[in-house]
DNA sequence: TTGTAAGCGTTATCAC
DNA sequence: GTGATAACGCTTACAA
């Protein structure tokens, strides 16, 4: 492949030059630039970036440590961040730790050897005292010293779930979620939020009668077995609000096949917008998180790092959605 | 950040024997080794990357060029590569094309000049005349001239649609699906061999008023509105085979809506293993694809370049999977 | 067994 | 306006 000097002795101009021209950067006569423009056609020249990350030290590359890119939600925020950082002229590099914490750790020294530009992190795993500060980050969902973060509106969904369960006549309320807590870790993720909210606005209506359902984490997916022993027990719940769509489903499946109705004898409210893998023949009424919005936020973050702007933390409203489980 | 100068001069030896050390190249005496790693240890000196890439020309990346992520099937094939590559060592950078041409081409030539090691393409685009053979090319589910190949067994899965639907008394049978073709392409992908092998096995079982129903490709989740009015047209069918399970979640939807039963009066078999985002209360009978094997059979064919070892094409096997739908 | 130096393909700092 | 030339941090002949 053509490099800058074989355009350069082609052109019989020095490779600064051609520099100058690729760049435009500096002052280049208006022939000399037609002059070397047309040996960069001809010889079909393209700027190695390789070597253009050399001396800048950094590559032009956002990667995104998530847990597990088949998740539904999380499918969809991959989806939107590559699509947000094409328009900015990012590559993405997609980091599946599977919540592990050694593979995250195994990524991140990774990623600063790469000089990587900018590093967004989805993990619930205490990797605070691994972040070098020298990398861009971004924190999706949790709070680490220093780092700026994009969240949604947790809390306000925790509110809306309680609101909607308490308005459709529910006197027996259940919270079911995993506490949110990745390994080794004393920290709280804006995750938790949505029980937070939910138990505040319960107890401020005086329903003082809530059952807390909290498990350690897993996989997102599962729920453990003693969690559907207590959800068959407590026959008197009439309404459970579950941290996410995937666990709903779960509940919803429990609860029938122990001939329980649902909504008719208990309403069941998800998280992040209805939808799930398990056919349940319903959607799940759910509080409806926006990827599409988290990435833009996202995106505006990374370009608020290179123009070296002040970044603010951004929380991004949550929404509604009426499906057939509540 | 400390550089292998550094290192050297602090060891009191060059900076070629340092990199002896790391590379675990060359002959070098044990003592000095000890020395330097003592060095390398104190002043935490990781090799940067970037710096390694420029001598080998090539960024130990793969980039999958891939329509959407957020497709099901789709999704599960980047977290399984990301996996595979993970444990050979390489990096997965993602690339959304959304089916477009231009932003294939956008990334190839991008991936070009960023000297990216190898680049799975996923596409139904003809974009045989742009692939730079100086790339390491690997192609699933589409041949191009010189790029070797992993499909699922596709004509396989169309002889075992037919067989099920015939074995359950089916006489009315149907195909649904996209053409399988991209812009600008006369081309023909190894999709089409899920048509082509039903196709072909029905007649041999001489049932000649097989219903071929093909449509221009689309977002591979919605089916166009003639497609539709024709299913309701033929009341007469009792069995449909389609292209995918996110087709055949639609067509199932499509058939209860009219009144017909689904498996009674219709049976459905869709591809892909039997899940879909429509809720339908059910699972569909489906002929699997392997994403796992997939990609692990995509990661041994990187290792085999890397090797320079002989590429061999892959099939995959696809499996069935017993669902609700018939 | 080790060190010096060339080279990878750019950008950026100087002189001119 | 332009052209040498020195970085950038490594790998790899080639010499010693």
């Amino acid at each position: 492949m053509a490099s800058i000097k074989d355009v350069a002795k082609q052109a019989g101009v020095g490779i600064a030059t051609v520099s100058r021209v690729i760049n435009y950067s500096g002052y280049v006569k208006k022939e000399t630039r037609e002059k070397v423009e047309k040996v960069i056609a001809e010889l079909e020249f393209k700027p190695n970036e390789i070597a253009r990350s050399m001396t800048k030290q950094k590559n032009g590359i956002v990667a995104l440590i998530i847990p597990n890119s088949t998740h539904l939600f999380f499918g969809e925020l991959v989806h939107f961040i590559e699509q947000e950082l094409f328009e900015y002229g990012y590559k993405l590099m997609v980091c599946n730790s599977s919540e592990k914490i050694e593979k995250e750790l195994v990524y991140l020294e990774m990623l600063k050897n790469n000089r990587v530009d900018t590093v967004i992190l989805l993990t619930n795993n205490d990797i605070e005292d691994y972040l070098d500060k020298k990398l861009s980050l971004i924190s999706f969902d949790r709070r680490f010293k220093d780092v700026p973060y994009v969240a949604s509106d947790n809390y306000a969904g925790g509110i809306m779930a309680a609101e909607y369960l308490i308005e459709s006549g529910c006197k027996n309320l259940m919270f079911i979620g995993d506490d949110a807590q990745g390994e080794n870790t004393p920290v709280i993720t804006e995750v938790s939020n949505r029980r937070i909210g939910f138990m505040n606005y319960v107890k401020e209506k005086g329903l003082n009668n809530v059952i807390n359902i909290e498990y350690p984490l897993g996989d997102y997916v599962k729920i453990p077995y003693d969690v559907h022993e207590r959800i068959k027990k407590h026959v008197e719940v009439d309404g459970i609000f579950c941290i996410s769509d995937a666990v709903a489903a779960e509940v919803v499946t429990e609860l029938e096949k122990s001939g329980r109705k649902v909504p008719e004898d208990v309403k069941v409210v998800g998280f992040d917008g209805g939808r799930s893998f398990i056919n349940l023949g319903k959607s799940i009424t759910s509080i409806g998180q926006n990827p599409k919005k988290i990435a833009e936020a996202i995106g505006k973050m990374i370009n608020a790092y290179y123009e070296k702007e002040p970044i603010v933390n951004q929380i991004i409203p949550i929404y509604f959605f009426k499906g057939d489980t509540a």
